[in-house]
DNA sequence: CAATATACTTGCATACTGCAATTATCTATG
DNA sequence: CATAGATAATTGCAGTATGCAAGTATATTG
């Protein structure tokens, strides 16, 4: 009653699985860029990100904000409300249609945002540092082929990929 | 008093920042994956991790699971409480040392690892499809780079990253 | 101008996390 | 061999995040 479990069907290492690779590279790098504006300026990584929108396209909605950089309506709300009260953004009804709310970034979210780029720029750099110039230009591609690829696993849900017969 | 705020100094785009594109990458697939297991087998996201590593390594303590899943203790504590709950693992006090418990994946939390695996697999085979061999060579290669260079960035914490000259 | 649709927002129940304090066990020392 | 101190893991609790139903404000349509 105590003999081990039957082998492996499939073998799956995790630390060779691809999504896992990705995930675990891009937490160790995210943990300490959390840190830093969440110590900071007391910003939530919704926050960050949103602010990271508003900064590259200043007056957005918060659906253009979602979708930019994948947050749900609940999300993209309360972290507008947490840049408004931390005085980095504002809320100004639309011009035509005053449903949609434009989130401008104020003078001190910029500076924010400027102070947290750096940082993020700074990790991003000491990254690609440590790869050849081939490499990033592979890496490059090769990410465009993944975010593409993944965006059409992730539509549909899961139940979509059990009867599989590998879509083209 | 209502100027448009000043150009950035450090312009940082969210969608070209690289680890922002391996987090989405890592969130997109992971989505799918959470969806099934979580709601074929009510398992948390740790409690998976935790389950593929004595999948493979079967009878690991819990600090060799955290290690190697990259979960603190609390969080492997709880997620093998979970498996145990759910009749996928057993604990058992270690021989020689009984401070350390191993953990032991049974025959059908076997079953379920085998059922995720090859979900997970699949949804691998989908991405790396996308890819040439070539990609697919330097992908892997790059990622080791990534995963030992973001291992450093992490240890040390957000502080040690901002008196930088780039450590070698 | 009611009825429906859209774009958010809020409230609340649940789940997750971080950390202090505990438990159980082992090691070292007088 | 008793006792003090380390170590591995667990538990309790407080704060926080998240998912979703319901609500508010505005626009559109018949």
């Amino acid at each position: 009653m105590r003999q081990p479990a039957p082998a492996p069907d499939d073998d799956l290492k995790l630390s060779a699985w691809l999504p896992y690779r990705l995930f675990l590279v891009a937490a160790q790098v995210a943990r300490p860029l959390e840190g830093f504006y969440g110590e900071t300026f007391g910003l939530s990584q919704a926050g960050w990100r949103i602010l990271a929108v508003i900064a590259e396209r200043d007056g957005a909605n918060a659906s253009e904000i979602g979708r930019a950089c994948a947050l749900d309506p609940f999300a993209v709300s309360r972290g507008i409300g947490q840049l408004v009260e931390l005085g980095f953004a504002v809320r100004r009804p639309g011009k035509t249609d005053r449903r949609f709310a434009a989130v401008s970034i104020t003078r001190s979210g910029r500076n924010a945002f400027n102070r947290i780029a750096a940082f993020g720029s700074a990790i991003e750099a000491r990254l690609l540092a440590r790869l050849s110039e081939a490499e990033r230009v592979t890496l490059d591609s090769t990410l465009h082929k993944l975010e593409a690829e993944s965006a059409r696993i992730d539509t549909g849900g899961w139940r979509s990929l059990l009867d599989n017969t590998a879509a083209s």
